[in-house]
DNA sequence: ACCCCGATCGTA
DNA sequence: ACGATCGGGGTT
């Protein structure tokens, strides 16, 4: 049974998606995580949301619809993967910054440029629709991890906002 | 054409 | 807590 997520996931509320999106599973070129930390990035009047000063060639994808990728190059070296959200022209996305693998270690990917590095996630995989793609996508699991609301990461305006999600177990869907 | 700095990571 | 690292976005 394919249980893909739809386009109407993704076009909720950007706090809905970032929640819950916890749980789920990424699926990338048949690499398979379990999500367990985001960030959610929501429009004009966001400081800290890259497209807090209108649209630029970078930050295109985030006023496309729901459901298409938004990949970065951060610091040089670091790719950032986000899933856009809500509807086209309000630029919005949540950033996946963790995923636990379902390989037989269950290994641990916590922070952003992490799980894009082990994956092979690069700039080439910006504004790709991940509902109806066979090799991108994220699908449901029916896992709704008790998780945790925070300050997010490694920015400076806009750190008053809980808006940062992290489950409380890296490694509870492993023990299901 | 160029300058500056970042939605990070690894080590101390 | 902090330094390494550097591509490219945003502005000149």
């Amino acid at each position: 049974m394919i249980t893909t997520l739809p386009r109407d996931f993704y076009t909720q509320p950007t706090l809905e998606v970032a929640r819950q999106l916890l749980g789920q599973k990424l699926v990338f070129q048949g690499i398979e995580g379990i999500i367990t930390e985001t960030e959610a990035y929501i429009g004009q009047d966001d400081p800290a949301c890259h497209a807090a000063r209108g649209k630029t060639p970078r930050n295109a994808a985030m006023f496309m619809q729901g459901g298409v990728s938004y990949v970065y190059l951060i610091y040089g070296m670091y790719h950032c993967l986000n899933i856009v959200t809500e509807q086209e022209d309000f630029p919005a996305a949540v950033l996946i910054r963790g995923i636990t693998l379902l390989d037989k270690d269950n290994t641990v990917l916590d922070g952003p440029g992490k799980l894009t590095r082990h994956l092979c996630i690069t700039r080439e995989h910006n504004q790709i629709d991940m509902v109806e793609n066979p090799v991108f996508y994220v699908e449901a699991t029916g896992y709704s991890p008790a998780y945790l609301a925070t300050p997010r990461i490694g920015i400076r305006e806009g750190t008053d906002k809980l808006w940062r999600f992290v489950v409380k177990d890296r490694k509870g869907y492993a023990s299901l």
